[in-house]
DNA sequence: CTCGCTTGTCTAGCGGTGCTAGGATCGACT
DNA sequence: AGTCGATCCTAGCACCGCTAGACAAGCGAG
């Protein structure tokens, strides 16, 4: 058994490596130069096995996608924990999301803009999606303010950020007031 | 000079013909789908009369944009000066935008997804995309509150929309509660 | 009315894409 | 040590955006 083992490792190691090198790829050139022969050739390997691990480049997204929201969790946990009320900890998410999503364009662009083949907000959508989502309820919950359902609350502020997030990386806002946006959407939005 | 005027004439026309057939093309099945090759085909005409009209392929989608970009700030102002009153009136400019969205899908990417290589918030950016944020602005600016600027506020409202709509349609949102968000948001982001 | 020329259009092709069939090679068990 | 199965690569498909160069149509001049 222990062949079979040693194989069985060698194949989650190289499948690690082909989803940080999609990664790492995109994050460097965008994932328009994210295309299979050149992922295959960085990873040096031929083509076809991409296709053994992946169904397709999609897949590969999704799996960046997935690796992206467990670290986005992590980073959102991490930074409300150390927060004191529930001020802090709404504005210490809001800032990490945002600076999240600045930092790792191409893991946000696989999470929220691309095709990553990826069921959300149903009862098949992956774990770690789910957790990130969960990640951010546990902060907005407790401001959503009386008569207003948490679930909601969290969806809606969500989507305020994901707005931010995206306008700004595009170029559809001006980057330089990005705080005072965030300040005004934390003290509207939410009920401290 | 009547020769080159109906020459001028036609042209024209054509130009429009690719636009509106490249619209109605990504409506139907998507952006993906709008290739040069089955544009051409469409317009019964080949490929390269694209390129003696536009850049490429993103300049479409740009032309796409602006056309979209006017639509828009029409469907919008015509809403808002149907309404009562500033709670009325941004609640139908909420509901305005996130309808257009929704019922052209491909005309939003182009707008605010894609790449059609136009400029946002800038000096050089296009009157239609100006204009359609002025519209915004109309109505945003009067329920800013006092010490807030109104730009900055129109910005993150509009960014919230932009993210209820983008995540809505993405299925990274349940479609269900989609207006009682948009009341939340209101009631919450506005000063009224 | 005919001729030359400009203007416009098409055919054909380049380098690239995602993806796959089928043959070669390598390594594990008998 | 030899067989046989898993694993990987070469080669190729159909399609993409885009363009060079051949070709024809329609104009103005004589």
């Amino acid at each position: 058994m222990s062949v079979q083992e040693r194989k069985e490792r060698e194949r989650a190691g190289r499948e690690r490596l082909i989803v940080a090198t999609a990664r790492e790829l995109a994050e460097q050139q965008g994932w328009d130069a994210v295309t299979t022969r050149r992922l295959a050739e960085r990873i040096e390997y031929s083509q076809p096995v991409l296709y053994s691990h992946f169904r397709g480049k999609r897949e590969i997204i999704g799996a960046v996608a997935l690796g992206g929201a467990t670290e986005m969790a992590a980073a959102l946990r991490a930074a409300t924990s150390a927060a004191d009320g529930p001020r802090a900890r709404v504005t210490a998410l809001a800032r990490t999301y945002l600076d999240f999503a600045e930092r790792n364009p191409a893991v946000y662009d696989a999470m929220f803009q691309l095709d990553g083949g990826l069921a959300f907000a149903q009862e098949d959508t992956p774990e770690p999606l789910k957790d990130a989502f969960a990640a951010l309820w546990e902060t907005l919950g407790e401001v959503a303010g009386d008569g207003v359902h948490p679930g909601l609350f969290t969806e809606t502020f969500w989507a305020a950020l994901h707005g931010l997030a995206t306008l700004t990386r595009a170029g559809r806002l001006p980057p330089g007031d990005a705080e005072r946006r965030v300040e005004l959407l934390v003290g509207r939005l939410a009920v401290l």
